[in-house]
RNA sequence: GCCGAAGUAGCUCAACGGCAGAGCAACGGUUUCGUAAACCGUAGGUUGUGGGUUCAAAUCCCAUCUUCGGCUCCA
């Protein structure tokens, strides 16, 4: 201990729970290596009071102290920081005109933003972690000094002569806020503004790699200038780094555009336009199937089905307001004998039309129209992606039209809905978000309070973890909105919850009470699958094209071995066409091992193999699509597909 | 829309100023073969599109379209 030994001592709740005095003024490095050498050699950082600071924090009051190593979470955090910083050391000292922004840690990694006139190229992330790795090995020890009000107002001036004006904007506004504290993190001839907190030294720095190089733009807004930012991932341990390298991969090999080819699923053509969407027959079977279970499953969830066209009277559009409030996401409108009509980009307007038709009495409510609706939205050209973002998509849409009284019930059931569709379909993982009120609202407060409390309940009823966000419900009403996580650990919003206060307003909704007096209505909007193109999309990497048997677009191929089999191995398919199976017939004028490559290939959940034997004893020889191999008697392989089928069997384990 | 990268046969890729090629798929024939690639052959491309430089352009330049990695935005 570096303490003067009369130092007072300072009681500290230490990590097992015990309490120890120490020295005023002991560093939490000297504590983690008196707790433990093991430990101390893995530690990284400490935790005082749960917030994170450098091992090389002083203890000067009483507090709680937690050792962060090399193992937990926040570990990774210490180490990806202090990567971003050793990347951005080792770009200034390749380029030192290049201008540094922020570097911060996202959730495989880290990035940092330069402003550098030049792009940077891959062979230039080579270099850079060429040099990264010098001063990795060099162990650079990584310092913070705190600089007072003065010292940090001169240091703004140094940044705008040095032309470091991101930095200077940065520091800035960190001295706009009261009792603010402005430290800076030195290593080598690096210096970097920031609040840290970091590994002890740039010896830490060990597994990394550097991925990417794409345009941000500074603080986010379109409106500043784009710079340059460079992803890069890091690890303690080089098993974890090829891990997560590994998992990019895979994650590349489950891409549903990739997929979508391979699969000869759908496809986006020059011809066509961009983020238009062609199913082919195979991913159209599909759909299909995806849209007879959510049919079936809204008839028998009290709900009716409605259509409604493509197109709309620019009146329309007025009255919902879409021309002033969406006109930027709408396709522009087509001249029609004088008038003017616009692609719907939401299916609302029509449904409410459509309650309006005749009067509503309160015995009508709660109506429940659903629709499988095609919307087209104007999306700006580079945000098109695959399937997961379009321009014509079809909503699996449904509006609900009830009285205040019957709001949380039809919420509650809802979310059940939600969740029965999407468990279906075999996610188990999906993240909610609660949106509550925003400052510029309609409606009435109480109701909101009443229909957030309502979505609450539905929440919390279901167990399902949620973040609230507070404010950031539409100006109509408060909503849930449920992400699932594809294979990149990219989450996607596809289920939708929304309350509408705005709608039966702008469009005086009624409905006659029991009271004889003319009432309001509640309206709900509700997407459970969010749009059938993006949810497919999902679902293709989730299963990575390895359909569950009762969406798969071929579910049984049946080869006969040979000629002489022929007829028995016809007779099979035809007993499993006639038990509703989707069967395609492949004759021996292939070679069986071709004929196995291709259904492997377009990942067929079975094949049904026959030949001399088969034929004699009235068996198949079933594969699966994992290799698996099994003789059965013919009615019990198709009776044990038909099971499959019914049961809606995913083929993944239970979460 | 913005920053960067890329478009060659249905797919995966080669040729990188000097005659545009391979494998798989397709098609024709041979093969009747017991669980992930049988054999032989045929056909297939104004190198995304338009313009320019050059004796000569897939290759260099400009424009444009599309795609990819991100940013912003979103189901």
């Amino acid at each position: 201990m570096t303490v003067a030994s009369d130092a007072p001592a300072i009681p500290v709740t230490m990590p097992d729970g015990t309490v120890r005095e120490v020295p005023c003024g002991s560093t939490c490095a000297e504590l983690a290596a008196s707790i433990s050498r093991g430990l101390a050699k893995k530690a990284v950082g400490a935790r005082i009071d749960g917030t994170l600071r450098d091992l090389a924090t002083p203890i000067v009051g009483p507090c709680a102290l937690t050792i962060v190593t090399t193992d937990d979470g926040d570990g990774l955090y210490f180490l990806r920081h202090s990567m971003a910083h050793l990347m951005a050391e080792a770009v200034t000292e390749l380029w030192p005109d290049t201008k540094v922004a922020i570097g911060p840690v996202i959730a495989d990694g880290f990035y940092y933003d330069f402003d550098r006139a030049e792009p940077f190229t891959p062979e230039d992330l080579a270099r850079i972690e060429e040099v990264m790795r010098r001063h990795a090995a060099a162990a650079e020890p990584i310092v913070r000094s705190e600089m007072s009000r003065e010292e940090a107002e001169q240091a703004v001036r140094h940044f705008r002569e040095g032309g470091e004006l991101y930095k200077a904007e940065i520091l800035e506004g960190i001295l706009g806020e009261e009792g603010s504290v402005v430290s800076f993190y030195s290593q080598g001839a690096f210096t970097d503004l920031c609040e840290g907190p970091h590994v002890p030294d740039t010896g830490f720095l060990k597994h990394f790699k550097l991925l990417s190089v794409a345009g941000a733009y500074w603080r986010g807004n379109e409106k500043n200038k784009m710079l340059q930012r460079i992803y890069g991932t890091a690890f303690y341990k080089p098993a974890d780094l090829d891990a997560h390298l590994q998992k990019l991969e895979e994650a590349q090999k489950r891409d549903h555009r990739k997929l979508g080819r391979e699969l000869d699923l759908f496809g986006v053509y020059d011809d066509i336009g961009p983020g238009l969407i062609l199913w082919h027959p195979r991913g159209a079977r599909v759909r299909h199937e995806m849209e007879t279970y959510w049919r079936q499953a809204h008839y028998d969830g009290g709900y009716d089905l409605v259509y409604s066209p493509h197109i709309a009277k620019v009146t329309l559009w007025e009255r919902s307001g879409h021309t002033s409030h969406y006109k930027d996401n709408m396709f522009s409108g087509m001249d029609v004998e004088g008038q003017e009509y616009l692609a719907k980009p939401m299916n609302c307007p029509f449904h409410v039309t459509m309650y309006k038709g005749k009067g509503r009495s309160y015995r009508d409510l709660p109506l429940r129209w659903a629709e499988l609706g095609t919307v087209y939205r104007y999306e700006r050209s580079g945000v098109l992606h695959g399937l997961l973002r379009v321009r014509g998509f079809t909503q699996d849409d449904a509006h609900l039209f009830c009285r205040v009284d019957q709001l949380g019930e039809e919420l509650d059931r809802v979310v059940t809905f939600v969740l029965e569709m999407l468990r279906t379909f075999g996610f188990t993982k999906f993240q909610a978000y609660l949106a509550t009120r925003p400052e510029k609202y309609v409606g009435e407060p109480a109701l909101w309070d009443e229909a957030t409390a309502a979505l609450r309940a539905a929440l919390e009823k279901h167990g399902l973890p949620y973040e609230v966000d507070e404010g950031g419900g539409a100006f109509y009403g408060p909503k849930i909105d449920l992400k699932l996580e594809d294979s990149l650990g990219r989450q996607w919003q596809c289920s939708t919850v929304q309350v509408d206060f705005n709608l039966p307003e702008r469009f005086d909704l009624t409905y006659k009470g029991s009271d004889g007096k003319e009432h309001r209505p509640v309206m709900l909007h509700r997407a459970l699958l969010g749009s059938i193109e993006r949810f497919f999309g999902c679902l293709v990497e989730h299963y990575a094209g390895a359909f569950p048997l009762w969406l798969a677009p071929v579910q049984v191929e049946v080869f006969p071995l040979n000629e002489e089999v022929d007829a028995f191995a016809r007779d099979v398919a035809d007993k499993l066409t006639r038990a509703g199976l989707r069967t395609e017939y492949r004759d021996a004028s292939e070679h069986l091992n071709s004929r196995i490559k291709d259904a492997q290939r377009l990942k067929t959940p079975y094949m049904f193999v026959v030949g001399k034997r088969e034929a004699e004893a009235g068996t198949v020889a079933v594969r699966t699509r994992s290799g698996k191999q099994s003789i059965m008697a013919v009615d019990e392989a198709v009776g044990k597909l038909v099971e499959e089928v019914r049961s809606h069997a995913t083929g993944l384990p239970e979460a």
